[in-house]
DNA sequence: ACCCACAAAGTGAACGATCACTTTTCGGGT
DNA sequence: ACCCGAAAAGTGATCGTTCACTTTGTGGGT
């Protein structure tokens, strides 16, 4: 960030050449391996002291025009730029964050680049390090990582022990945005189940009356606030449940699911855990006979880009992962620098009803009354927003 | 890698205490702010020179069995552990490598563990870096994270000015792995269409005859690989090709692809640039009245997980990304460290034949004999592998 | 002229580790 | 005893930058 200036003023030159195919290049050899400039080189092509030019590179200012000038022709002339390990050293601040990860198994991209982003609109580095192994591993990876003196901050995407905290010394900040924790429990914004809620109430107004959920790894804090979510709701609204079955976000887990049912109860929409689990559930219902949204509606979770496009359309959880990563990030930004962290209280979710989800067979309806037809729900089209 | 052993000797002690829900941290308060021990408190509190405990550190060897004693429990009781930027100061060498990435938009997560885990096996720290803008935005930052002094190395995933090569100082290995270059030439694994030829040639064994592809946007090497294959083939060949469609991946231009063909030209067989193509393709041809497989066969490309559960499940290619990022990772490192990088010349696509491939109808095989009934590719089941 | 205050530039030390040497220790052969 | 050589440990310099402080330059007021 301090170097803005200095880097707009560095534009490089000669443009020209063609781009060998596929290739590897050991850069810099015996002719080009000079050592590089340092700010003392500078000091002395330029006239002056290195302490002036380090006052030109860090904009501390009372410097006259001419000497400025000076420096700049110096610094262009041997194309310095600052070693950023030795100002580290000294300045005993990095510009660097970390992002520790469980593993790179699952796919936080999209965490990532929210994340990535806001660091480095503020100016930092981010390294993103996968810790295997379990969350005492990755404790001591944490500690590693803080005590090495080349982070100013780590975000950590997994849990970590609680005894981390006393065993820091060095002024490192640490944020941790875990999906799940040890003792199971959820944690984090991840872990919101109310869509779930959302959705129950939703198809409970069209008429559905008896449901069914297929669950995600229980080790995920994820996967359990969904269950919850769907155990309360459907307590709360009075509404036949034929059951949860334990899945692993598989799309053969929901295969599985719609196989465990005995044949007379059919529910009339079933909750899958994500949009893999509901394709696995929308194929397993089609083995079964069954029509969807015909016979039973179900719905997804995560938006998966396919989802929009498969016959029928999945109606779907939208996450918005970018703004999760880059609010964690902020947050940890927030806390290194002392400033209030405003929180963003917008939902991070949205619910997209698609050709998936529709009213419950008429011979499955509540007998109660005539339910008018179901608006947007019904709805044909790919990718109705609601 | 070198601090292993080191490593495994310092084990984390004091398990206990809770974690609090959703915590943000500054650790390291007005008690524990005490400066970081460092090489010569070790070596002061052990008796002994900050050499020697260096070497210990080091492995360097040549240290009596006491004094190895002496050091390891100054360093336990200290909870030392070395201050990494000062070393890289010194011994000039980072153990990092950079990332640098077109942006983060597209999903590289495969890759990227791929990439991540070859370094982190090799004792590399990976900084993922996202450099938006142009080919020369990114070349100069590329120029300025190698001059940084921080990476040892640099594995691009974008192209840069190939000017860059001689703007280089310092002993820095660059390793390019771009999927398009600025004169839009195919480079990279990823451009790889021989998948495509596979394909059309089996299909055509099958009987088909009237070929249709729709591409991906043409800035991507692989995209115009894949479209060139395309054509190649079909000529190759001498069957019939309605025509190519120019998308851009998007599962919309699926649809459009199919829409925008006249009544009576319709295809036996399309090949979609990806399975989210793919998707919008069956999706549109059943908007026409076609049946996938019956009148038209699809394929697609990525493997993307849900379209094995998807009616009719998707013949896709499977591209192994983690070795992709493996490969381009173990070249860097080689360049490092100047051996030799063994080629895994092992193909890194596989094609999955599924539901959504059969034999043309009846009333478009040609006419010349009668075709045996397909074998692996009219078989049902989900996810057969060929 | 003189002094003073403030601006501009310079000095030496320090950050924490390792490198290239030098010095000390120690065991064994004659 | 003596010397030798290898093993073990120590010394001072150094990496490139910035910090805290000191010195030099500059202009204005009386």
């Amino acid at each position: 960030m301090n170097d803005h200036f200095f880097r707009q003023e560095c534009v490089l030159s000669g443009l020209t050449g063609t781009l060998a195919k596929g290739w590897v290049e050991r850069m810099a050899g015996a002719d080009t391996a000079r050592r590089r400039p340092t700010i003392t080189d500078v000091a002395r092509l330029a006239g002056v002291s290195p302490q002036t030019v380090s006052r030109f590179l860090r904009f501390n200012g009372g410097l006259k025009a001419a000497t400025v000038e000076r420096v700049e022709n110096a610094i262009r002339e041997l194309d310095y730029r600052p070693n950023l390990v030795a100002r580290s050293m000294r300045t005993r601040k990095t510009g660097r964050l970390a992002i520790l990860m469980p593993a790179m198994a699952f796919n936080p991209s999209r965490m990532l680049a929210g994340a990535g982003a806001t660091a480095d609109a503020a100016g930092y580095f981010v390294d993103v390090v996968s810790a295997g192994g379990g969350v005492r591993a990755r404790s001591e990876r944490l500690l590693e990582l803080a005590d090495s003196g080349q982070f100013e901050g780590i975000l950590s995407l997994a849990p970590v022990l609680p005894s981390v905290q006393n065993q820091l010394h060095q002024r490192t900040a640490v944020v941790i945005s875990a999906d799940f924790d040890d003792e199971m429990r959820g944690i984090g914004e991840l872990a919101d189940g109310t869509p779930v809620v959302q959705m129950i109430e939703r198809l409970a107004a069209l008429g559905h009356s008896r449901f069914f959920h297929v669950a995600g790894d229980a080790q995920f804090a994820s996967a359990r606030a969904r269950k919850q979510s769907y155990l309360d709701t459907v307590e709360r609204l009075g509404v036949e449940s034929v059951g949860v079955f334990d899945g692993d976000w598989s799309g053969e887990s929901g295969i599985e699911a719609i196989r465990s049912l005995p044949s007379r109860s059919r529910p009339t929409a079933v909750i899958a855990a994500n949009d893999l689990v509901a394709a696995g559930v929308v194929r397993g219902a089609r083995e079964r006979g069954w029509d969807v949204p015909g016979d039973v509606s179900v719905t997804g979770w995560d938006n998966v880009a396919v989802g929009q496009f498969m016959t029928p359309s999945l109606t779907t959880v939208d996450v918005d992962l970018e703004r999760l990563g880059s609010n964690a990030m902020a947050k940890l930004i927030a806390g290194l620098r002392d400033t209030e962290h405003e929180t963003n209280e917008e939902s991070l979710f949205r619910i997209i009803w698609r050709e998936s989800t529709a009213e419950p067979p008429p011979a499955d309806r509540p007998d109660r009354k005539r339910r008018p037809p179901a608006g947007a729900v019904a709805g044909a089209g790919v990718g109705q927003t609601g």
